[in-house]
Parts: structure tokens; sequence; C-alpha cells
DNA sequence: CTGAAAGCGCTAACAT
DNA sequence: ATGTTAGCGCTTTCAG
């Protein structure tokens, strides 16, 4: 071999390039690709004839190179939990038709709530280098959001809102939106209230709604029973299984607010299972707004959270950003208590009551 | 100015590159290049000294440039119809998950079944230069599957399995596993069975299961009545309003397949508030196999399919053909029918029998 | 309105 | 085991 490096211009697998498109056409490359931008004055005619060779060759231009020589990669990531409770997916869905009309492409994460598993997403994330981020929850290492800082990288965070963070979220107010679902049981006379979360370990939302519980029921006087909080898993099984051993606490609650829908369907209808009457022997409210809950029955009785809405206004929040240079501005959302067929008056043990029934029926 | 080009070696905004690595430690960029791909052999010594550099630096090599110049992008792409019905959520998470594993990142694309929009998806992935891309359904555009082998992406198709097509494809065959549940009825001796499932026209798997449900109930001499197939939505309340609709019919059916959960569930919980029994007065079987469809009341009979697997060995097997330059093989995967609480015996005209009985009580 | 050419940050021959 | 260097395919000044 006497010479150097054999590299031909287009020995690749054959996919075109710009130089051939700009060869074949008849102009420069720095024309071709300001036909592709659309954005660039260029005369019809040549613009015309570029895109008819672009169109013979079935050309597809090279995203990454335009990235790596534009220093924009028209990329952002989201970053949630689980797909196992939809909010999440509606959430994503909404991030990415903003990101798609913007022009941007969404790289999904899921965490499956675990720290490791996200700090390894985002670490990938950097490395494509996405412009922004959208985060679910705020608690994270400070090392993290450091690394995304050092990259220059923006970033919003969904379904945690305080007022006080100095982190900007596009969210609602957790604490809030569980203190209306827990008065509205306490107003209704309920004093024996049970709780069934998500595990507040590994999800400040769980644990935000768990501490707005303990506190509301104290400020109301009542101090919170720890034998009636459940922390459990994103199921409709671990749903049915906390209620069922809940209620055989030998001072059963009249009534119950389950932090998630999917939870919290899923005890509503081991509950009917077993015989018992919902509101009347039980009242519970959910959190979420899941489209079935209007559907089971009773209809369940639970805060709406605006999933959609969160994912959109995060995402242009986000966009928007990261367009005109300037931090991400924060919002908060607001909730509501959709009152359905779940939740009813207090009756003086009711369980022990239903129970009573049960044991004479059996 | 009398110079031609000012471009100063690092006056980007901050971002550290391997060349500042490099020098910081001493040693070449393809040394650190080595170091960081892990794979080369570098001597202890020089690694640990790289190493403290990129720790230093909080140093994250750019993917998109890596990518460019070792032409893998490490990317892969997976278009889905909706996240509303949550198997699509489950295979991708499932798709995720093996991604990952093999240092690949995964772009989520969601057509809403529009194929216009799931062209311009697939443009756009093309574009960020993904080595392979996973399908939802077969049916497309002959030119757009070009477009993707001229561009030496490799693909495979899911939810769809037609041992005759040459299209690379992982997944089960509607038509065999719609024929299970219609099966199931008739052999419970239902003669008048009607069909609620998706969109034919843009959807080919609910095009399967229809052509499926239509063919085997001729193979088992009923002629299926067109009044009682209906097309709808992916929504529970799809599902509600098609049943109380089919039910008014002069001819009720005694029996139905509901070719998804999601609308399985809609109709399934409508027709216990119209107050009728299940499977007394009207038999229901399914198709999914949703995790809420075992807690329902009467829990419902359906086909189970293997989501979650089929993501997983979508994702594994084009990721094993785009590392050994092999084509995609292709697998069938199998179903099977889940007989719950919500399909019984036939009773001739059960359900004006129950009319009847509503009547006289209203 | 168009072209020339210098990189974007990295990897992969090739050479040592 | 490590360094040299030529690109990857595109965008973007700057010049005309």
């Amino acid at each position: 071999m006497a010479f150097k490096r054999m590299r031909s211009p287009r020995r690749d697998r054959g996919v075109i390039t710009v130089r051939e498109i700009a060869h074949e056409s008849g102009v420069s490359t720095a024309t071709v690709s300001r036909v592709l931008s659309s954005s660039e004055v260029v005369s019809e005619h040549t613009r015309a004839r570029v895109m008819a060779v672009v169109n013979r060759y079935h050309y597809v231009p090279h995203g990454l190179a335009g990235a790596l020589a534009s220093r924009r990669s028209r990329q952002i990531g989201i970053i949630i939990p689980t797909i196992a409770n939809s909010i999440y997916g509606c959430c994503t869905q909404a991030v990415n038709r903003v990101a798609q009309r913007a022009g941007y492409t969404v790289l999904v994460g899921i965490s499956e709530f675990s720290p490791e598993h996200e700090a390894e997403i985002i670490h990938r994330f950097l490395e494509r280098r996405v412009e922004g981020l959208i985060l679910t929850g705020m608690t994270r290492a400070c090392e993290l959001y450091k690394k995304i800082e050092h990259n220059g990288v923006r970033f919003v965070v969904t379904w945690k809102y305080n007022s006080d963070r100095a982190r900007p979220a596009v969210s609602f107010d957790n604490y809030k939106a569980a203190a209306m679902a827990v008065e509205h049981l306490i107003s209704l006379g309920h004093r024996r209230i049970g709780l069934i979360c998500g595990r507040a370990d590994v999800n400040d939302r769980a644990l935000e709604r768990r501490r707005s519980f303990e506190e509301t029921m104290r400020a109301h006087g009542i101090e919170p029973d720890p034998e009636l909080i459940f922390e459990r898993e994103f199921e409709f099984s671990e749903g049915r299984d906390a209620v069922a051993t809940m209620l055989q606490h030998e001072r059963p609650p009249t009534a119950l607010f389950i932090a998630n829908d999917v939870q919290a369907v899923g005890a509503l209808l081991k509950c009917r299972e077993m015989g018992l009457s919902v509101p009347e022997d039980l009242s519970i409210v959910g959190f979420d707004d899941l489209p079935i809950t209007q559907y089971v029955n009773p209809p369940l009785t639970t805060v709406r959270v605006p999933s959609g809405e969160m994912g959109r206004l995060a995402a242009e929040h986000l966009i928007s950003a990261i367009q005109r240079g300037q931090p991400v501005k924060s919002v908060e959302l607001s909730t509501c208590l959709v009152v359905r067929g779940s939740t009813g008056p207090a009756r003086t043990s009711s369980i022990r009551r239903a129970r009573r029934r049960q044991a004479a029926r059996g």
C-alpha cells in the first residue's frame, strides 16, 4: 500500500450527504443547508432545483451532524418514574405534542423510582446534549442539579411545587391538594381516617401528601393513627391488600384518603367485593382523577390534577426559556376536589356494624 | 479587523471537551476517548489520571459528536399510537429497559393513529439517525418502508403478525387471538354476538380482530350482523356508549366480543350500572388483559397478550440484529384466553328478559 | 443571493 | 500502550 489513508469520499453505506446534493444541483453545500433550514433567503429558482434533487435521492439530512455544527440538538428529555400510573403517560404525551410542534424531539426516561437509575438517565441525556430537562419531583442529590446546570442545561420540575424553593417548577401543590381531600372527609364528620399512599422514601409527592394528611388532621384536633397509614407500591393489588389489612384493625377507620387513584380504585373494588357499602360503611377519597374513577361503582370522589396541562405548560415554558435564553418561569397550577359517590357522612363504627352484618349473613 | 476569523479554541459556553481533558491530563485525545469507551487497553496509571481530570471537570462527553465520528448513534426509536391504552406503555417500558442495558437511548413517538403524523415522526427519527425502529402494526405506505430501508435502518413490527409477510415482526397473531375469544362465546352456546372494536381504518390490529370475528362466526355457521358491529375510539366512555346503544337493538346480542379491554371495562361497568347481570344477561369477553380486568365485578374474561415480553423481545432482536449486522428475526408470540367471570352459557333472549324485569321494577 | 472554508467534538485508522 | 491526524456531515461566518 503506497498511499497513506484510503478514504474515498463516498465509500459509505450509500447514504447521501449534503455534498452529493450540492454537487448534483450545482450549488454549494451552504446553499443546500439554507434551502433545508428554509429560513434563509434563497432564490425560488435555486430552491426548486435543490429540492428536486433532495426528493429524487430521498435525502434525509444528518441531524446529529447538524446539531454538532449548530450546537443545538433540538432535543429535550423527560424523566418519569413509571408508566404504570397513566397520569405520567398523559403528561408525557402532552410534552411530546408541544415539543414536536416546536421542532424538538423528546427523550423519555423511566426511573422506576430509583435515584441511581435516574442519575444514569440524566447522564445519558446530558451526553445526548438535550437542551432541557423535565423532571418529576424535586428530591435528588444536589450534585445532580449541579451537574445539570454545569452542562448549561435548563430544567423544570413537575408534580411538585413549593413556593419557597428556588428550582423552576410547573406544577400544583401536593400539600394543598391533599389537604382539600382530608378536609372534605373531616367536614363530613369523619374522625378516624386512614391513609394509603405511595412510598414516601422514594417519592416526594407521596411524602408531601402524607405530611399534609397528618398536619391537616392535627390542625383539626385529630391525632392521626400510625397504624392506619400504609405506604405501598403503585398497583391495583397493593390498594386492595392494604385496605383489606387496614379494615381488620380493631378500631377500623370510617374513611380513607388514598393518595393515588390506582390504589384507590383497587381499594374501592375490594371493598365492594368484601360486601361493604361505600360510602355508608366506608368513605374513600382518591387522588389523580383517572378516567376510570367516574365509572366505578360508586364513582370515586377524588382530587383532579392537571396532568396534561402540566406537561403542556412545562414543555412550553422550558422550550421558550431555551429559545429566549432566559430562566424557566415557574407556575403553580390549581387542583380541585371532584366530589362523587364514594364519600358520605360519618356514621359511628360503621365497619364494625358491617362486620356484624356479614357475620350474621355468613 | 485584520485577521480572517476570530475563533478562540475555548470561547464556548464553558463546556469542556476532550481536548481540554487530554491537555489537563497530559495525554492525547485518543487516549481520553479510549479511557471513556472503557473498551481499549489503557494502562491503569493513565486511566486513573484521566478519570481524575474527567471527574474534576464533571466532564460529560458530547454523544452527538461521538455518534457522528463513529457513525453509530446508539439510539433506537419506537412509535406507538397512543398512551391512553396502557398496553403500549407497558411495551415501551420493556423496550426502554433492554435498550438502556445495551447502551441505547430510545426515542418515543406517539402517532395518535395518524399516518401523516407517523410519517413525520419516522422522518425525524431518521434525521436523528436512529439505528433501528420499533413500529406498531404493519399497515403503512410502501414508500415509507422504502425510505426506512433506503436509510439503512432496521425495523421490527409489533402488535401484528402475519406469517405470510416479509416484514420482520415480533408479535402475536391478532386473528388467532380474536378467534379464541369468539369461539369461547360460541362454545357457550351464543349465536347472537356483537363486536365492539377500535377503528379498523386506522388500526390494522382492530381490522384483523374484526375480520377474525366475522370469519370465525361464519365458520360456525353464524352470519355476523353488521348492526352489532361498532368501531369506536379507545376510551372507557366509548365502550360505555357503544354497549348502551347496542343493547337497544330490537334483537340484542347475548354476548359481546370487545376487542380491547379499555372499551370492555367501560362496557362492563355500564352494564352493571344499567342493572344487567353479567354473564347471566350478557356475556362479555375482552382483549388485552389489563391489570384492572381481574378486579372488576365480575372479573373480565379476556385474551392475554404479552405486551411486556413483546417489547422486550422486539428490542432484543432489533438491537442484536443491529450489532451483528443481520436482518431482524421474526417471532410469533402466543396468547391465551383467560376465562373469568364475565362469560357464561347462553340463555335465550336474556336481554329482553332483563329489560322486562327492569320495566316491571321501574 | 451564493460560495469558500473553518470548524463543531469526537473516533478510528495508522504509526510508533 | 499511546500519539497523530483525518475526517464524520453539517452550519456558519465572511467575502463577494
